[in-house]
DNA sequence: AAATATTTTGAATGATCGTTCAAAAAATGA
DNA sequence: TCATTTTTTGAACGATCATTCAAAATATTT
């Protein structure tokens, strides 16, 4: 059983930037092959077909944000600072030079007709972040207050992710996002 | 001068619901030839190219979309009101069978690496959106107010159009849309 | 070291892509 | 009606697409 001689999570890495500036029909094996280095055969001897690469780069951009969500969450001094900070950086992201949004709602978004298996795949790593802001804000709220409220920093994630591409400063966008979410101490300097 | 044997409008909505549905990538003049029934040759004639296609496209989209949204607002009773309503509007739709989106959301995020020009457009359509919200919010809001709370609006449509892949029901959308904009009058029976 | 198993190569396939264009059809102006 | 202009046709082009596969290279086992 002779190894693979790449690296599979570099090569994930590659191929997830460029679906995720592209997307799912904009990119092609050939050019997948260019970006990674392996040679088209390779590409499917590892991961079937392009179908697959995709669900492999899908999980390893879920798998990804999760641990940078869970870990942002654990490290503030608290869960709605620890919501701000995440808001934060959403916002800092969307103002950015090369920014392209998430991977996962421009899939969700891009295949919910033409491949809908796929488009769920992606509805469903989001819904696993829901979950997660269900968990930690079920630590000081009520669950069913916990879950109203992670919904909403769904949603205020969603529009940001949207809104990112006509604003050019933070500042409308933190102002609108402290109306939407008035319990969310935005405002403070340390969040 | 020989005239047109086809209708602009009707060759232009049928293009504007297959682009809506598989996006500008996945979408090819030859399914478009199979959808309108104009030959190659003849959208090619009347639209130049794909891209002349696409914009005339985004722009009866949109210019569709503005009526709507003029309409809505000025037939209510209330400003707030209209907004109400837009805002259920946008909810029953999420949930609609078959639900696909919001043609200039999906646009941006689709090809703001690959075609910005064609993203900027959509954009554009957008923000001139968010001027109906302004223009008409000003009128019982000082306009500062109105811009703001303008932009708030624009914000929870683009996250209903994104939590609309998830959600199989109105309610938790409503409450939530409900919590955001809580000047929003949606409890109301008659909106 | 030899035999075996696995990975890598990269050219080739047929399908589909955006686009072109000369010829045919249709509409207009005289 | 006839000449002219415009529209429509639809086959064809080269480029690119996802996918295949036999041969070569490399790793593992014996």
């Amino acid at each position: 059983m002779a190894k693979n001689r790449f690296e599979r999570q570099v090569v994930l890495d590659q191929a997830v930037d460029l679906f995720w500036q592209v997307g799912y029909g904009g990119c092609s094996i050939q050019k997948l092959s260019g970006v990674t280095g392996l040679q088209v055969g390779s590409l499917y001897h590892a991961f079937v077909n392009k179908e697959g690469l995709f669900r492999a780069v899908i999980s390893r951009y879920a798998e990804q944000s999760q641990t940078v969500l869970r870990d942002s969450l654990s490290a503030a001094p608290s869960i709605v600072q620890g919501v701000a900070r995440v808001l934060f950086s959403v916002m800092s992201q969307s103002c950015a030079r090369d920014y392209c949004g998430c991977l996962l709602i421009k899939t969700q978004l891009e295949l919910s007709i033409s491949a809908p298996d796929l488009s769920a795949l992606a509805t469903e790593k989001l819904q696993e972040n829901e979950v997660l802001y269900r968990k930690a804000l079920a630590e000081v709220y009520p669950v069913d207050e916990a879950e109203h409220k992670a919904r909403q920093v769904m949603m205020a994630i969603f529009a940001l992710r949207v809104y990112g591409y006509q604003s050019q400063s933070q500042t409308p966008m933190r102002e609108a996002v402290q109306a939407l979410l008035p319990w969310v101490p935005l405002a403070r300097e340390e969040v």
